[in-house]
DNA sequence: ACTTGTCCTGTCATGCCGTCAGCTTACCGA
DNA sequence: TCGGTAAGCTGACGGCATGACAGGACAAGT
């Protein structure tokens, strides 16, 4: 699976290579961070790595390229979210606990990767397949952990028929995500960081589990 | 406070100009639908709008100016997002009821609008104040209203102390405005449009309320 | 030192950006 | 009817990013 990684025109790359290529993507990482997405420039790009332009189109054929690079990359450590869900229960106390180190989690990767995944989900917005798929595979760990616990609960007659276990699931994820993209936001309706972790929680624990947790 | 429109270099615009105006704003918005925000170019839109890219230099300092503009056009439409709350209800059936008009309607105008807010989400993600604002002046109506009956249903006991009705209202409103963003994305976790909605519903009442609806 | 294959860059054609001077068009008062 | 004035538009241009190529620099093994 860890194919060789290849330049544009073919060759296989080498110790040398791979160090710029990645290089290259540091320096564009840094960039998406500090300048909108329109503007990143490849020449500017290859200054901050020392070097030329003609260097990033042999590893990349465009900046398009190099972020779906620096997205994959991301998104394999993002299976860690799984590890928020796996073997957690929903019941009682413990769901509470549950419900907040999701939150939890959940806020603390986007903010460390924040700059590459605005990218990855306007992409995937604008209806960019490759994108789209990236933001599943990221997602898609967490969903289906937390559809599968609703189902579960369903099962069990802990929550109504009629409710689709994916459609709350995804919801509630694509609110994590949405309010992880715009948290500073929230500053400006006068809502510190520290109040919204709590509440969030209760948002997904009221969704999952259909009604108020015992703290 | 209906100020003339002016020309960069500061002439009035007449009948004339200010159709050619119109014209390159509605080009660029349909250019926005179909082609990503970065390849979007001055030189595209001139010529869908039948004329030259020194015309639309003459009307807007840049292309993200002229988005900004289409953006405020539609925040000021985006006022009537409100009417989906005045007034309403959360009480009993009422209270479901107001939940799934509020999503329909949110959805609604998010469907309508896709492509700019899109780009006005991005923007606003970037730290852009400008976009930023504009965000605010769409989701405010909806998030204020949101937060009033919350803090209303509280004051009433009926609601738990500790919940902060603006971080509950905003990360709601957030969940609406990031399904709507991705709404065929759901389609891939096997949940349709029409199953979405009565869920949406659920999960907004349930985090208005803090309790099960009564259908 | 020589060979081999990787790695980088100088250079070039192309195309978009953003600006300006200057031409055309519409309006208006005399 | 006739200028005069301001609005409206565009051709053309310097500047810069793009993307391709060929050839030179470099490291490693012999």
């Amino acid at each position: 699976m860890t194919g060789q990684v290849r330049t544009v025109d073919g060759r296989v790359a080498g110790r040398r290579g791979q160090a710029t290529r990645q290089k290259l993507l540091d320096c564009l990482s840094e960039m998406l961070s500090s300048s909108p997405y329109r503007d990143v420039k490849v020449i500017d790009v290859a200054r901050k790595a020392g070097t030329s332009p003609a260097t990033f189109y042999q590893y990349f054929p465009d900046v398009e390229g190099a972020v779906l690079e620096i997205a994959e990359q991301m998104a394999t450590e993002g299976g860690q979210l799984t590890a928020l869900l796996e073997g957690r229960s929903w019941v009682g106390k413990a769901g509470w606990t549950t419900a907040q180190e999701l939150v939890d989690g959940f806020l603390e990767f986007w903010r460390k990767n924040d700059a590459i995944l605005r990218v990855v989900d306007l992409g995937a917005a604008e209806g960019d397949k490759r994108f789209y798929k990236l933001r599943m595979k990221i997602l898609n760990s967490v969903n289906n952990s937390l559809a599968d616990s609703v189902a579960e609960l369903q099962s069990k007659g802990k929550v109504d028929k009629d409710v689709n276990p994916a459609a709350v699931a995804g919801s509630l994820v694509a609110m994590l995500a949405a309010v992880a993209s715009h948290q500073k936001g929230f500053q400006t309706w006068g809502v510190k960081q520290a109040e919204l972790k709590p509440n969030l929680a209760l948002l997904v624990y009221l969704g999952v589990t259909g009604k108020k947790p015992t703290k």
